[in-house]
This record gives C-alpha cells, sequence and structure tokens, in this order.
DNA sequence: TTGAAAGCGCTAACAC
DNA sequence: GTGTTAGCGCTTTCAA
C-alpha cells in the first residue's frame, strides 16, 4: 500500500520501541509538564533518531484543529491574483503561518463558488481561521463568517460593514491626503487621481483622502481630473493620454500604483514632457523594497507601505484569534511613508 | 466547545436520523454501486437537507489520503512570490484543484528550511503530492522528493537531473531563439540580451536559445551585450544605460520581461532613442492577458505564454500522478506565441 | 443490499 | 509520573 510506503513511524511503534504507553509518549513531545525529564529525554531522542513526524491528519481528528488557515481567492477578480500585493501578502502571512506551525491551504474559485467556498472549508474542518481578500464597500463575506463562528480577518476594511470585525489596513485615505498635500505645496492646483477600480474600499479611501486635502485647500475637485480602473500599464497610459488632452491639463498626478505610474510616464513621454520638470507624479505603491536600491526611479515620489509585513502581521492577529476564540476583534491600521525621489517636480501653473 | 459550534452533521447523525447504518450512508454518499437506489435519493437528500459535509480530517485519517497538494515557496527566492508569473501559475493551478476537491497547501518558508519542510509535509501526511517551483540548474529537491517516493510535478525543468522526472515547462531556448532570429531578419547585428538571473534554469534556456540563433546566423556572440539579473524594473534601466554607453551600442533588445523591457524603455527615452524608429525590443512575459487589449504597448514585440494556463495544466497532470501513484512520469512543452506590436523596430546599422 | 466491528494515529479523561 | 480506556468521524473488511 502506496501510504505505508511514505508515512514514516507512528507513535504506537515509536511506544513500543521506547516500552512507554502512547500516552506518555505524546506528551513527552507535545511538552506536557507532567512527564519525567528523563523520559522525556529518551522520547524525544527516540523520536529525532527514528525520525518520527506526527501525523496531522490523526491529530486534527482528535483535537478538533487543523492547524490550518484558509485564504480565499475569487478569481473572476481576476487580477487580484496577478496582483503582486497580493501575492506578497500571502508570503508574509505564510511566512508566521509556517512559524507557527499552521498550515496555509489556498482556494482558488470561481467569484460564483466563493461563499459555498467558504462553508465548505468551515463544515469540512479544514481552517481553523481565515483570511479575507480585497473586501468591497460592501461586503457580504463578514456577515457570513460571522455567521459560521470561525476566526476571520480582512485585509482591508468594508466601510459598508458596521458590526465590529477584525481587520488590518494601511491607511490609504492619509496616504492620499499627504500626497495630494506635497503637491498643493509644490503649488499645483490641478492634480489628477488616476485611482484604481472604486468599487474596492482601498481605492474610494484613497479618493476621499484626496478629496479632502482638495477641500481643505479650497479647491474644487474636478471630476474629470478622476480616473478609476485596474491597475494596469496600458491604463495608466490612456488615462494619461486622455488627461493630457484636456483643455486644461493637470500639472500632477496622483498614481494608485507603480504600474500605473509607468503607463502614465509613457502617456508624458510621449507628449515631449519631462517628469520633474513639467510634471509631478506621486505613485503609491505598496511595496517597493523589491526594487534593488529602494526607489530607483528618481521621476517619481512614493508613498508606500510593505504589503509583507502587513501579511505577517495580519497573520500573527488571526492566530491570536485563533487561539483565543472570545477575543474580541482586533484592528491594526499602518501608516504609509512617503518616499522622496531626486526630484519630486515643479508647479507648471 | 467551539468545536461542536462550528461543526455540522456528522455521518452518524445523518445514519441515525435515516435509521440505516454509517456504512450505508457513507457508501451511497460516496456513489457505491452496491446501494439500493431509492436508499440512496433518500440519503443523498437527507445529506443536503441536513447541510452535511464530510469532515475531511476524518476521511483522510481513514483513507490515508489528504486530498490537498503542496507548493513550497522559499522566501529567500524573495522576488519570486512578489512575481506574477508565480502568483498566476498558482492561480491556475488552484483552479483544478479545487475543480477536483482538492486543497491546495502553500509553505512559504525560509530558504534553509525548505528540505525539511517538503519532508515535513510527506512524513505529517498534509498532502498527497507536490508541486516543485522555480527549479535552478543543478536542483537537489527533485532527489528528495523522488526519495520520499510522493508523486510530484516540477515547474520548468532541472537541465542537471538526469533521472527522469514529470514537468511541465515553456519552451523558452525556442522562444528566445525566434525572437532572436525576427530581430536579425529585421537585419540587426548587434542584439542585447537582458536576461533574468541565470542560476535559474529557464533563464539559462533562454541565452542558449539566443546563441542559438546568433551561431546559425554566423554571428559570434559578444559577451557585453548580455546581462543577467533579478528581472525589475531598474534593473532594465540599468543595463539599457550602461548598453547604450557601450562603444558599439545594440541596435535591438531582447528583454527577459515586460517589466525590464519597462526599465529598458527608460533608458532608451532618456537617450532620446524612439522605440521602433531607432531600436528594436523583443519582451518576454509569461501573460500578457492581464493587460486589456492584449498587447497595447505599441513599442514592443512580445513572445508569451500563458502561465495561468501552464498553472492548470499543470495541476491537472499532477492530479493524474496523484490518481495512478505508478504512472511513468509525464512532461509537457508549452510552445509560446511571438505577439507582434504595431511597430517593430528598424535596423539602424 | 445492508450492517457490525475494527481501525486509521492521535489525544484526553480518568484512574493508579 | 505513567497507563488504561475511550473516542475524534470516517472507511472498510467481513458477514448476513
Amino acid at each position: 500500500m502506496r501510504f505505508e510506503q511514505i508515512m514514516g513511524v507512528t507513535l504506537k511503534e515509536l511506544a513500543t520501541k521506547l516500552a512507554l504507553s502512547p500516552t506518555t509518549v505524546s506528551r513527552a513531545l507535545n511538552g506536557y509538564p507532567e512527564v519525567n525529564a528523563q523520559t522525556r529525554q529518551r522520547v524525544l531522542d527516540a523520536a529525532r533518531a527514528a525520525n518520527y513526524h506526527p501525523n496531522m491528519r490523526a491529530k486534527s481528528l482528535a483535537t478538533g484543529q487543523s492547524r490550518a488557515i484558509g485564504h480565499v481567492i475569487p478569481i473572476s477578480t481576476s487580477h487580484e491574483i496577478v496582483n503582486p500585493i497580493f501575492a506578497d501578502f500571502i508570503a508574509g502571512a505564510g511566512e508566521n503561518y509556517s512559524r507557527a506551525g499552521y498550515d496555509m491551504v489556498l482556494s482558488v474559485v470561481p467569484d460564483a463558488d466563493e461563499e459555498a467556498t467558504y462553508r465548505n472549508l468551515v463544515a469540512r474542518g479544514s481552517v481553523d481561521g481565515l483570511m479575507v481578500h480585497g473586501p468591497l464597500l460592501q461586503d457580504s463575506r463578514i456577515a457570513l463568517l460571522q455567521g459560521l463562528g470561525i476566526p476571520f480577518m480582512v485585509h482591508g476594511r468594508s466601510s459598508g460593514v458596521n458590526t465590529p470585525y477584525s481587520w488590518l489596513d494601511i491607511n490609504n485615505r492619509r496616504s492620499f491626503c499627504r500626497a495630494t498635500e506635497f503637491l498643493l505645496d509644490l503649488g499645483h492646483t490641478r492634480i489628477a487621481l488616476v485611482n484604481g477600480l472604486e468599487s474596492m474600499d482601498f481605492a474610494m479611501r484613497r479618493r476621499s483622502g484626496y478629496l479632502d486635502a482638495l477641500h481643505a485647500a479650497g479647491i474644487a475637485p474636478d471630476p474629470m481630473l478622476m480616473r478609476s480602473s485596474e491597475m494596469t500599464e496600458p491604463y495608466g497610459h490612456k488615462a494619461g493620454r486622455e488627461l493630457l488632452a484636456l483643455p486644461q491639463p493637470p500639472t500632477a498626478f496622483l498614481a494608485s500604483s507603480m504600474i500605473v505610474a509607468y503607463g502614465l510616464r509613457r502617456a508624458l513621454t510621449d507628449a515631449g514632457l519631462k517628469l520633474g520638470r513639467d510634471v509631478s507624479v506621486i505613485a503609491h505603491d505598496d511595496d517597493l523594497s523589491y526594487m534593488p536600491n529602494g526607489l530607483d526611479v528618481p521621476q517619481f515620489t512614493a508613498t508606500c507601505s510593505s504589503v509583507r509585513a502587513a501579511g505577517r502581521k495580519a497573520a500573527e492577529m488571526l492566530l491570536t484569534l485563533v487561539g483565543n476564540p472570545d477575543h474580541p476583534p482586533l484592528t491594526h491600521l499602518m501608516e504609509t511613508q512617503l518616499v522622496l525621489g531626486y526630484s519630486t517636480g515643479r508647479n507648471r501653473t
């Protein structure tokens, strides 16, 4: 039987070999205090020698815990998984899971099946906790999971949900407010917002930060200067081209991601404009650390937050919740950094 | 006990409710033929009504199968997870796993722990099969997994490994050979290769495709025209700048990814060169489909392969192996497409 | 066609 | 400190 071939020693066999009961061996291995120090050492040595690894399935069944955390990725939101942000968050979270001895279960499912997937994962006992990605303004998953009674964390927030729940978010609103203020301080008055999809909660928050700053400066927002779409290079290019074609083009741009900024740059270059001389661009990116030498893109100023760190933190919080099921909701707001490039742009108005 | 709260009906309860034995219910649910059609229907109805979901842990323990596939991601290769290619492959694979009723277990671990992680996953019975990512020229993981006797698939190949194993790869060599031929046909003779890390097997294959084409054309490769590093925008920029500063700069570029091409483009633009007029660039990208309108970057020609499809295919193959443990190794080579942009460049020599 | 009984590998009362 | 016993929820002989 293939099974035998793969699996190693069992606890029972180990116990027999040691002339001990399975119970004692289990206790020794799991650090129960009542075990004799010598016995424990004997057991640990023998386990190591026999290359013993406990069977998690059996352990799970006996304890009622799976020691796994689930992440559900709906695939119709196809760009999300493609998005490095998403991947990096998973990477950060995964680090902490494995350190804590937890597995990460990733479910990639069609959008329509998402709810069923949550139900399944929980009912089948596959996971002890769940991470929710990419919350919308109105997100039904939160109520669903609260109903299922399983610990979960949301990466981001859902403005439409009023009951308390656990989340970790970066301060998108503040980030875009500060970036806008920065451009205003440079003398810009026509500042374009090339935003992500505004059905996503984070994009709405960015927008409201931008609007807040304009409002505080007594500048009426111009709807023509606000764009919203999936964050891709071509989108940045198209938005840039269209914005520059306006009767009164913007003199500064707020880009929702670096990749959008690349597209924007293409449009600006095509139009014969020079970044940092004719126009200013501030890009937001969730992680610039993957760029050698940090922000090695002198024309851009950037607001950034390490999404990897966010993943780590979110995992840590979720594991806390899993360990203490009756713990009240945990929340964490991460501030972003404003990273200055070599040239920050000049007012052209 | 929290456990009770979350878990649904058990098979035993269902059996009691139906006045049947657990055995029969199990058989009915799992499609065993010997069950009376009426009984089966009754069971299925009741199961649906009670919202019954089998506990996977128990099922696993009883059957010796976990119905889960593992993917191990070493984090020191930090850029790999950041890499959309990786994420997209996972997404494709995940689709097929969930369709087949398998879970995907992702382990993100420090580089040094990678081998231990494989051993653990197998010994603890957490997975029925494994996917190996980012093979190096010499990759010890293949021998390790063969020793462990668990079905596995490699995404890519390891040239240094001679024993047969299952893999899925895209034809990197052919892709770069064709791209080079294309540039040669345009009249270019000084073609730069801005490659990925050549400790990675795929990068070496790309290089050899490039060299093959040059050789066939009777052109001696110039070491000064070949670069290799992590595929980032700044790398593309730096490489471009340096290459253009050569006494005899290249007139065409082969970029290892779109993001590298963006950096390259920055360098070219800075130097006052116009893509498609002064220089030609061909970029390879594993998936351009996430760009609306396909290749909406007219200056570039691209060779591409859908990595998502690769993930799907690899998962399908792996599941075949998991289902038939004694199946001989499966291999699959995917061809890439040469996608022509609007302008493909002109020879300047 | 159905059921009884044993067992997957481990943990957790409860005794001793 | 250690062992005995029962059981987690399911599958699987074997018998009926």
